[in-house]
RNA sequence: GGAGCGUUAGCUCAGCUGGGAGAGCACUUGCUUGACGUGUAAGGGGUCAUAGGUUCAAGUCCUAUACGCUCCACCA
């Protein structure tokens, strides 16, 4: 901030700036020591050729947040950042990337395709990193990891040894889901299912040697019957008993199946007979599997029909359907068609229809590392934050397969497994071995798949401390404090993390998992590429600078709950960083030439001065307390009520004729100019995680000896600004001055003209408080003089009186008073009294109230009927004097 | 088929462990006061989805119901 100060707050010209100079200190960066508590997080690694979306940047400022306070608060406070390989992600960019230039990513083969996507890394791969820069993200980068370098997948072969030696790692042909346009397997986890209308085909299979008899079959995808290898049907169906054992024909096969009994067909759908295909089926795999059926594959890897399919061969599953459901047609087997809606798994990158398929992949067993995963949540080890997640957690835990682990995919971590050429065997190991171990030919390939790209990030929270050396790091900073993600990546990675960690580490890899929403659109829907609904957060960042987004995505909403993104919202964000800028603008501008005074004694301090720094106290302490709690929406809410609707409105009104009169009173003035100077900043250190550019660039202008407010310390609740003699004074003055407020504009009185202000109170103690509190209010009360006394002489006739909890404040403003109106008004007012007055009867005449109800809560209504009783008595005797 | 979430002012949402309904935006009406009109002052607007229950006391806890949303699940 200069001298000559911008009348409104221009972020653009102060973040780069800012965010430069705390690179160049080295703020972010957190260093193994001993003489301090570590905390930490990990950052949830974006994919490396990603773009920053509203996603991000919730998460980022989430952490950040977390992160500056805990820095603040004296911790050594590490915040490890990094990206993450996002394997079929990146590699479908690149080939798309590589296609656009002509060339085939299977001609140019693995090396030549991977020299392609590591330059791609190279070229795209900081973009993400400088966008999170931008929002302020106050991460270690000095210890930037990438899931591909060497240390991470150093960690990731030790993993796969280590899961491998000890059984939990196997290959198997098992069915899986297959995506025919990526190529490659996937997890369940990858696989999102939707319903769409199709239809159900009722077709006949004849049965051998039976004429004229058929078993009535429905299916909603024919074309697998080119791969059936029976008909089952319930054991317990009467009707369907004497089929079993019976052989059936497969139409446009030429093969006969057996008809067999399992548990597994549900009587009641269909027709009661399900057509059995292993190789395409889950549940039809099981069932074969139990009956020792056949597996046919009729399927290539792109989902057309392969040779086996006869004449369908090379035709695309849908192309095949029509004609086999033309064939069936035409060979009267078709018996009906029926819409029917299902279910139809899809592949979330790219939404393609997947094909479950039998295929040799690399498998983690679940079983033993979900019960320790479960283990940890139960006894309290690992806490989601909000806890209504825990029964996600464990529900998928519950009811976990085994993983899919291995990727036909070229970019990611390559199986570190070896076949002999010779006799086959199979090697896992890190190297690739000189020799077979069996039959010592020299002749080994590896295998040709890679790992599942949450394979690598589920070991981030310990691979990028160093893992699995033992280093200072992993003995510091680990296990990790806290881990901010959405609801929708808990399945993909925080579940892998945990089970990971427990099983790598034998620690939880975070303590607690914050879990935050979705941001949406203005109409609460998902923002997406394919709706075109996304807004960039760097163009919001560029129109009204990257403390207003983070204010926006931090305000008004709870954790685990969707938000939606609204400019209206960042508007109104921007308008606070306006005012506290005005606000320091204000103060900045009274402090030139002058001095600030700290009393030697705080006791010495005018009554609004305590006033504000009592206030200031108890926002400090709840403040903590909600970040503690992770209350980030409501403790930011605080700090903005505070600053906005306290100390500018009332506060720094207040002292406005200390400053004025600053000449003739330099005592009042400093006092004024320390307190205000004192409470700004201490605020601005509680907003400064939620607002970190301009909280900077005030603190260190007010403060210039000061060198940065991200290394200043977190404030605490002091004993010495407790004041709550002055802090009560003052909340009756505010109530006398609304009144005053309230009754003026009702009479129209104008703006420029001041009356006296008579208070009558009919205590000793009120009087010397409101003779003590009030003269600071001349101005907020439009007030020539106050007058503080117990009868009404020298009010004159026409006033208007105002009552309040402890005193009638008197308005003498003969000519403008409209008696009507006074009356209305007070009749309001006895109104509004007298309700209360109900209210606290009602319950003082509860006993059950009485008997039951704390004590201090019964004391509390009893002197609230009092007052009120009071209050309404003045208020009759207002009306009888004007009637 | 399971599970979860939501239902509070015109709109978007807060409301922590039960003790007199809140914010922002929008709206109405004042304000050319020397920080800010991205401001300021005053104000209107809610039977906290419905029905029961627990309790002296329920937006808050419990049970149903309705509507909306989401996730999980192999119904061919």
């Amino acid at each position: 901030m200069s001298k000559e100060l911008a009348k409104t707050y221009d972020p653009a010209g102060i973040e780069d700036r800012l965010y430069r100079k705390w690179m160049e200190k080295g703020y972010f960066h957190a260093e193994v020591n001993p003489d301090k508590k570590p905390f930490t997080i990990v950052m949830p690694p974006p994919n490396v050729t990603g773009q920053l979306h509203m996603g991000h940047a919730l998460d980022e400022t989430m952490q950040d947040i977390l992160i500056r306070f805990k820095r603040m608060q004296g911790f050594e406070a590490l915040w490890q950042p990094g990206t993450d390989h996002a394997a079929i992600a990146t590699e479908v960019k690149v080939t798309e990337k590589l296609r656009s230039e002509g060339i085939d990513k299977n001609e140019i083969g693995r090396e030549a395709f991977l020299e392609h996507a590591w330059a791609w890394k190279k070229e795209y791969g900081g973009k993400i990193i400088n966008q999170l820069k931008k929002l302020g993200a106050s991460a270690d980068w000095d210890r930037e990891r990438f899931t591909m370098d060497e240390g991470c997948s150093a960690a990731v072969q030790e993993v796969f040894i280590r899961l491998y030696e000890k059984g939990y790692i196997y290959k198997g042909s098992r069915i899986i889901n297959w995506c025919p346009v990526c190529q490659t397997s996937i997890s369940d986890a990858e696989v999102e299912h939707e319903d769409q209308n199709g239809f159900f085909w009722h077709i006949n299979y004849p049965i051998v040697g039976e004429e004229g008899r058929f078993v009535e079959i429905a299916t909603t995808r024919p074309e697998t019957m080119l791969g059936d290898t029976a008909v089952a049907v319930n054991p317990e169906d009467e009707r369907y008993k004497d089929l079993v054992g019976k052989m059936l024909e497969l139409p446009l096969t030429g093969r006969t199946i057996p008809v067999i009994a399992d548990a597994y067909v549900d009587r009641e759908f269909g027709t009661g007979c399900v057509k059995i295909t292993p190789a395409h089926d889950p549940n039809d795999f099981e069932v074969g599997k139990r009956h020792g059926l056949e597996e046919i594959n009729i399927l290539n890897d792109d989902a057309t029909i392969n040779s086996l399919g006869g004449k369908y061969a090379g035709m695309d599953r849908y192309e095949a359907r029509k004609a086999i459901v033309a064939d069936l047609e035409k060979l009267g087997l078709l018996v009906k068609v029926v819409p029917h809606s299902h279910s139809v798994g899809t592949h979330d990158r790219c939404g393609t229809t997947v094909e479950p398929m039998i295929k040799p992949q690399w498998f983690v067993r679940m079983d033993e590392m979900a019960k320790e995963a479960i283990k940890a949540l139960d006894d309290g080890r690992l806490q989601f934050v909000p806890e209504r997640f825990d029964k996600i957690y464990l529900h998928w835990l519950e009811n976990i397969k085994d993983w899919c682990i291995s990727r036909q995919l070229w970019w990611g971590h390559r199986i570190p497994a070896y076949y002999c050429e010779e006799c086959g065997e199979m090697v896992v190991a890190k190297e690739k071995p000189k020799m077979c171990p069996r039959c010592r030919a020299e002749k080994l390939r590896q295998d040709e798949d890679t790992l599942d790209t949450w394979f690598s990030s589920a070991l981030w929270p310990f691979s990028t401390l160093g893992w699995p050396e033992k280093t200072p790091e992993m003995e510091y900073f680990y296990p990790t404090d806290v881990l901010v993600t959405g609801y929708d990546i808990i399945f993909f990675w925080v579940i892998r993390m945990v089970f990971s960690a427990l099983e790598q580490t034998g620690e939880v890899p975070f303590h607690h998992v914050l879990i935050h929403g979705l941001v949406r659109d203005e109409l609460g829907r998902k923002m997406s590429k394919s709706l075109g609904n996304g807004i960039d957060p760097l163009e919001v960042i560029d129109q009204y600078g990257a403390d207003a987004l983070r204010l926006t995505l931090m305000t008004g909403n709870a954790p685990g709950n969707d938000m939606r993104f609204s400019w209206k919202k960042v508007e109104a964000s921007r308008n606070f960083a306006n005012k506290i800028w005005n606000a320091s603008r204000f103060i900045l501008m009274n402090l030139e030439g002058k001095e600030c005074v700290r009393p030697d004694d705080l006791q010495d301090l005018c009554l609004e001065d305590k006033w504000i720094l009592s206030h200031l106290n108890s926002v400090v302490r709840e403040v903590t307390e909600n970040m503690e709690k992770y209350e980030l929406g409501i403790a930011v809410s605080k700090v903005y009520d505070f600053l906005w609707d306290e100390f500018c409105d009332w506060y720094i009104e207040i002292v406005k004729t200390r400053l004025w009169n600053y000449d003739e009173n330099k005592k009042a003035g400093g006092e004024a100019l320390w307190t205000l100077r004192t409470v700004l900043t201490e605020a601005l250190k509680l907003l400064h995680p939620f607002m970190p550019f301009i909280t900077e660039e005030i603190y260190c202008t007010l403060l210039p000896e000061e060198e940065s407010i991200m290394i200043a310390d977190w404030p605490v609740y002091r004993p010495e600004y407790d004041f709550p003699e002055a802090a009560s004074a003052v909340d009756c003055m505010k109530e006398v001055v609304r009144g005053i407020r309230d009754s003026r504009i009702s009479m129209q009185v104008p703006q420029n003209r001041k009356t006296n202000v008579f208070i009558v109170t009919s205590g000793e103690k009120d009087a010397r408080m409101y003779e003590a509190v009030s003269p600071a209010f001349g101005n907020l009360a439009f007030a020539k003089e106050f007058h503080v006394q117990n009868d009404k002489t020298g009010i004159g006739t026409d006033a208007v009186s105002i009552v309040v909890s402890n005193a009638v404040v008197y308005l003498p403003l003969e000519d403008l008073v409209d008696r009507e109106k006074e009356t209305e008004r007070l009749e309001k007012e006895k109104e509004r009294l007298s309700k209360e007055i109900a209210r606290c009867e009602g319950m003082l005449n509860n006993p059950g109230f009485v008997n039951k109800a704390p004590e201090q809560k019964v004391a509390a209504e009893k002197a609230k009927l009092e007052k009120y009783k009071e209050m309404r008595e003045k208020v009759l005797a207002q009306l009888s004097h004007l009637a």
